[in-house]
DNA sequence: GGTCAATTCGAAAGCGCTTTCAAATTTGGT
DNA sequence: ACCAAATTTGAAAGCGCTTTCGAATTGACC
């Protein structure tokens, strides 16, 4: 059904009724709402590619999907992350599309986008320390807000991001408190900017400790639960192994404990974790006592608060650049208790 | 730039343009490249709403984001699945975007995806044993291929599935054959039809084997880490204990793994497990010899078929319905071994 | 040179909507 | 009943593309 046969069948204009569902104020009340009812009636909806082509404006914002040439890691936040932005994005009447953009071909797939006008703005997630994507956007000229930063940029763009320096050197620092002297760091991969960034955080609390930093008690790599279990393992069998691990994700954490107590220890006793928790829907940290002391801090408000950034920043494309730092939760479950061998 | 502007510049006809670029038939091989080089040069690329209205085809799969009112919980499979199939449609020249439906409001939001004509079909996944979507887009006449199946709807609809219920019977007449009496069922919500299907293949296999199905072995529930924990944890601690547990994710098995040693039991000798893996890219079923023996289904796989089924489906709206049918590997690790106290 | 086929062109309709404009109608206040 | 304000209307342009049609151009071949 088209606005033509619509508005006939209701004997109204396609002009008043095009206006009564699309908000405008020069209709009367009464009217907009029995035009309302009567689209609900028929089931009337407005054409989108239509609207779209008639108003230059898309209503779709697109999430890119970066593909590595190599190994295409689907990192397990992707789902939490995009779900709850779509609900944001929903409410004010978005669509939500996914576009892959190839590395080493970014700016020919965003100048198409662009030429496409297939969306209105983007979102850029899990950017790099020194992100391809970024200057590209910008020079391109497409509206995009950043999930994360990317450290060694200069130029300026509206991001949204977990502190992750602090929250690692808030949980580094704890350990320490706790008498911990020796403490292991299981990051994720070191070139993407949230695990730099941690692994910052966690060095600047140990050296303002006074403790050296050792290379041997840090690693980082895709944050699987084999990975924590292999490094942890590996450091747990030298001479000084660490009493303590910070660890970049719940899933490799879980990797940690296993390890550990494999080797007789007990959680939260003989040796302690402190891990990052993005409260995803499907890795519980526990029922109802936390399992795992973590920074924790929810990636769907993040998304929530993305989408809202956005919208806003493509209904003003000249607004100031926005940021939001989200500062995690240190949240102590029963995983960290003081140094064994303290003293 | 516009098709109009494209073609003065380059000096020739909006028509001969159009058909350059969309392969069309009648338009000169040499020429043809030509138009494909210029359009490279300018960037030109056909605005996809104009094209779209000319058309009447939006180029755009959509895929459900199903969104219980209670908790929305992400299935960890999502981004695998997603990113597999959005390389098939890529290559098609399909876009990809999502859409959240509401439980209970089906039918409305499919009336309603219809009316706007923005996109060209659909996938559903993750169907309950009675799936309310599937007979609504059947009735409103969306294309759609399933990613899963629906045991006790009627109507016949296209899908891709594994073969959970052969899966999960091979998997249990494993452990029985290796003198297995008491096994425990770790699975999914069973008003999932996968996890339905999961669970008759494990008690087929029982009752062919002349063994008693035990309810106090069987549980069900979303497929954490905690969940495996938990239930395995209080399996382990009655008068019969099970030796041996299916479960129904690589997720929840480390909880079972992790319940079973910290009563000292050893992993492949003690206890025995076999999980479902949907070899997700973020869960490694450990690095070189897998941990689990597990049944073996790559998710990336069925979205890669899943995507081309439901393009040619697109293409002709006509066609017969197809049914792929994927068969788990069982997949030998270490954590399988006898029955501790077989005979 | 003439014929036929292949190629290209120009013009225009149509996809379904928004938006503008001037004109017509209704409403409310006095 | 009258006037101003509010509401509704009809007609039409425009968004950028595809597709159709008849005509014009080119090239190959005899």
């Amino acid at each position: 059904m088209t606005l033509k046969e619509f508005s006939k069948t209701i004997g109204m204009s396609q002009t008043t009724v095009s206006r009564a569902l699309g908000g405008y104020p020069e209709v009367n009340e009464a009217t907009r709402r029995k035009i309302r009812e009567a689209a609900e009636q028929y089931n009337y909806h407005p054409n989108s590619r239509a609207t779209g082509l008639a108003t230059g404006r898309s209503m779709m914002i697109g999430h890119i999907l970066a593909t590595r040439t190599r190994h295409e890691m689907v990192n397990p936040i992707f789902g939490d992350f995009v779900a709850s932005a779509s609900k944001t994005y929903a409410e004010h009447g978005y669509d939500m599309m996914f576009t892959r953009v190839e590395d080493g071909n970014e700016e020919a797939s965003y100048l198409k986008l662009k030429a496409r006008q297939v969306l209105d703005g983007l979102v850029v997630q899990g950017p790099t320390v020194k992100d391809a994507h970024i200057p590209i956007l910008k020079k391109i000229g497409i509206p995009f807000v950043v999930h994360g930063r990317s450290s060694e940029l200069t130029e300026s763009y509206s991001w949204v991001d977990v502190n992750n320096r602090a929250a690692f050197k808030r949980a580094t620092q704890f350990l320490i408190d706790l008498g911990h002297r020796r403490i292991g760091l299981i990051n994720g991969l070191e070139h993407m900017d949230y695990a730099f960034r941690r692994r910052e955080g966690y060095t600047e609390a140990l050296t303002g400790s006074g403790i050296e930093v050792d290379p041997a008690l840090m690693s980082c790599d895709e944050m699987t639960e084999a990975f924590g279990y292999q490094r942890a393992q590996q450091m747990l069998q030298t001479d000084a192994p660490p009493t303590a691990f910070v660890v970049s994700s719940l899933i490799s954490a879980f990797g940690v404990r296993r390890a550990a107590e494999q080797r007789g220890l007990v959680l939260g006793k003989d040796f302690s974790v402190v891990c990052h928790d993005d409260d995803l829907s499907y890795f519980e940290n526990g029922r109802d006592v936390p399992i795992f002391t973590s920074t924790r801090s929810s990636v769907r408000e993040a998304g929530r608060l993305l989408a809202e950034l956005l919208i806003e920043k493509i209904a003003n494309p000249r607004m100031k650049d926005r940021h939001i730092l989200l500062e995690a939760a240190l949240v102590v479950g029963t995983s960290t208790g003081p140094a064994p061998s303290a003293g």
